[in-house]
DNA sequence: CGATTACTTTGATAGTCATCAATATATCAA
DNA sequence: TTGATATATTGATGACTATCAAAGTAATCG
């Protein structure tokens, strides 16, 4: 609930300062990087597959969009630091990482 | 928390299914719609002015961009339906939706 | 070594977007 | 009606992006 019924009080006190342009700087590219449907896709899916993560090879299928584009897509979320990688072999795994989301559920939880 | 100890298993159970596609096409623009660090700033005042709202013309000054870009990305983030406008004479008074962020946040919320 | 598989990088293209100045619209006040 | 103020729209521009094909890199297996 967002609004008391009172006056312009809130249930829930925001931080005392306006959101800081340093602040929407760094908040920004978290947003924009699941901004794409085929990079919301490709979270979820990584999300799902849990602690061993998932190998990139079987995301382009569900996807499909071809090799380099999910390539260019994982990228995006690697360097929002939404996910992280590890490689074995020729296969390269991806997993979410630990405490990925936490900014963005934090400035959108009141 | 994201990880059990144990296996594959998760605390919180996904939904069953994967995000659709059509799933990931509606809830990319909210997403896009806070991918804007002068959006986010937007948002972040707004939400603070409460039920009564924020005047457009108090929005222009603290961001430091014209006045048709603050209309343009107003315009935005109501389309996106993060926010609601209601004329006063020649005020515009901008307000945040009700459960606005209720999509984003049960997506990023596990 | 050569061939195969997984992945990344490059280059090109079409589309989107943030921004501003200029213009348009709308409301109020005198 | 004329002028002032608040907001929206238009048009232009430079920047960014999603996508693919093609080429490059790297690891594995003969």
């Amino acid at each position: 609930m967002y609004y008391e019924h009172v006056t312009q009080q809130r249930s829930v006190p925001f931080s005392s300062r306006p959101l800081s342009e340093s602040g929407a700087d760094s908040l920004a590219p978290m947003f924009a990087a699941l901004s794409d449907p085929v990079r919301l896709r490709l979270f979820d899916l990584v999300r799902r597959a849990g602690r061993d993560g998932m190998c990139s090879c079987d995301l382009v299928e569900p996807l499909d969009r071809s090799q380099p584009t999910i390539s260019h897509h994982l990228k995006v979320l690697r360097e929002a630091g939404l996910v992280e990688s590890r490689k074995e072999g020729t296969w390269v795994w991806y997993s979410v990482t630990p405490d990925a989301t936490d900014a963005i559920r934090s400035f959108i939880t009141k």
